[in-house]
DNA sequence: AGTCGCCTACTACAGGCGTCGGAGGCATGC
DNA sequence: GCATGCCTCCGACGCCTGTAGTAGGCGACT
């Protein structure tokens, strides 16, 4: 019998994959080189071919795109940060609170430090959700 | 020159690691073969060495405690769920949002659903969190 | 005693990912 | 023309983790 393959890949994208993608977010389309220093400046010191290769695979798994211009190539984000985002915070959601949300963002609530600023803007994104879910509300259906 | 090694774990638990641990934590403490009942109730169907692989590496890792009464090991989670949650969470916190609360619960709030009832007691929590950092009230220190 | 069934211990393998080294190509400066 | 320097390609190593087979022990049943 063969052995069945090893399932749950860990979201196709690792740390460093990862954090190379970021650098490449925050700071936009760069070179093999750029992105070593941006990953030097986040304290990740890691050689130039190493990146080279973090890079190849990321194109490989279609989260960049290269194209040559001049000497070297630049690479460039595809997939988009939100849509990166998403997918890992509900892989987390599932992993850890069965896929609900609300018991997720009652963790954080309880756990970590706000601002009043911050507190702020969480109530009105609260009181918009309240509204939209008031079943009193005529935009709702019933 | 020896090649350095690599850093990062994966969280010190893999994903199936983790959803062993998940169900010592939600039906207690349990034989390698509940616990692999209870892994194929999750839909997740492995064969039983593989539960005791997993249940071997997770004492190893000093996440839960095994007596052996009668017949068969008793294992038993030993890490609380709490901590495990904690760190996962703070660790995605870290790497999507640069370690800042706010933007990944809003983030929650933004993309999820919740019922009436979790909304209303996020707006709880919200207002006692607003409550703890008024400047104005006594129980703050400037 | 032999066999069946359940349990643990040991071994193994493949794929993913972090981490690079070395070879080979091209341009630029001595 | 040759050394330098930067760039890319290819290959590789080692650890982790998912997945499991096999062997060996022990009690129960026949």
């Amino acid at each position: 019998m063969t052995r069945k393959k090893a399932t749950i890949p860990a979201g196709d994208l690792g740390a460093a994959e990862l954090e190379a993608l970021t650098t490449l977010w925050d700071d936009g389309p760069a070179t093999v080189r750029d992105v070593m220093h941006g990953l030097h400046r986040r304290g990740r010191k890691v050689a130039y071919t190493t990146v080279l290769t973090f890079l190849t695979r990321l194109e490989n798994k279609g989260y960049v795109t290269s194209d040559k211009s001049g000497v070297a190539y630049i690479y460039k984000a595809k997939a988009p940060r939100e849509r990166i985002v998403g997918s890992r915070v509900k892989s987390l959601m599932q992993q850890m609170f069965g896929g609900s949300a609300a018991p997720m963002a009652l963790h954080l609530l309880r756990n970590e430090r706000f601002s009043s600023d911050e507190i702020d803007e969480m109530r009105k994104l609260i009181d918009k959700l309240a509204v939209e879910s008031d079943p009193n509300n005529p935009d709702n259906k019933a």
